[in-house]
DNA sequence: CTTACCATGTAAGGCGTTACATGATTCA
DNA sequence: TGAATCATGTAACGCCTTACATGGTAAG
């Protein structure tokens, strides 16, 4: 019981907004959704699948650009099932961050190769805040158009103010082990 | 390839600090790796059982409080193991957090459906960083005791600072919602 | 003309959880 | 005496990723 999978909420939030493609979905997880919950095509084709069997979602051929493609709409009965979702209380909010285990156990391997993966962790999360930092502006620009933006906009924020806590962080832990260096 | 499992390193980590039962990681992972490596029961005593019977653990019996024991030790082998995968790049670090989901399609549930998500997960963290300050201020006060207290420090204070910069994020949060709701 | 991207899927298998099963000891 | 904690495990199953398989179109 208290079934982990979310996959399909996540699915049916997406067209909830807007009618998509199994790729389009993907692209979405691959970007907006990445830093807080990915999926891949081995996951989402088949739940797709699994909603239109359900009767959350249906699909109907279209072409665009002279390219065939799948595009599937939420139902009535999936817009019900999605709110019911919302309503309940999250369940599984959770990191699994090799960095700080491999931190953790630190000792083992000494002071300056825990500070290359510190560089490294660096490296990615400036990378990853970049983006989200292009991502507000974005999102910042267009709040009055549609008021899903408004939530998309918080998500981001949370990501920012998360990453720059990282970064902090970075710089005091390096300073720690350097003077243990010493 | 690039095998995500790492319980079996975690586990030799814990061991190439002190003997532990099977019971004792798991209280661990409970407490100290909780934040950013969780595991079971399932997957603990069978990683236990293959670790030695890949040689890189050893187990004698042992008695404490008139209770029988299984006490695993890590081998030279399991060193090496331990100090090869802590030479490698970290290749994993991902959240999952469903709060973060939810808030994603908020708009599909409504602002005070938000805040509640929100105010949820603040009481959450809160709790974690009363006891993130905890342990900090042990560790601290250990410090010059083992040098391993060093690198526990350096991933508390990441989870402290984390926590910190999340309840932060959740009164502007909130802050942002309660307006649009006038 | 070939690289990159668009587009849809399946199969195998890894990883890890939940639930179950069992039993001893300690403490209120 | 009953609840909590100590202690060790297994079985079933859920979830998801990786790798494979296939083919069209756009752009350089």
């Amino acid at each position: 019981m208290a079934l982990e999978k979310k996959i399909d909420c996540v699915i049916l939030g997406l067209l909830s907004h807007e009618d998509l493609t199994g790729y389009e979905i993907k692209k979405r997880m691959d970007t907006t959704l990445r830093y807080f919950w990915g999926a891949s095509y081995g996951s989402i084709y088949p739940t797709l699948s699994d909603l239109v069997s359900r009767g959350l979602a249906v699909k109907h051929d279209g072409t665009e650009n002279g390219r065939t493609k799948i595009i599937y709409s939420i139902t009535e009965d999936g817009r019900l099932y999605l709110k019911e979702w919302l309503k309940a209380p999250a369940e599984k909010d959770e990191m699994r961050y090799e960095t700080l285990l491999k931190l953790f156990f630190g000792n083992e391997g000494g002071a300056s190769q825990a500070i290359s993966h510190i560089n490294a962790f660096k490296d990615k999360i400036e990378r990853e805040l970049t983006y989200l930092l292009g991502a507000e502006d974005i999102l910042k620009k267009n709040l009055d158009r549609d008021d899903t933006h408004k939530y998309y906009l918080l998500t981001a924020q949370f990501g920012i103010k998360t990453y720059r806590a990282y970064l902090e962080w970075c710089e005091e832990a390096k300073t720690m082990l350097c003077k243990g260096e010493e």
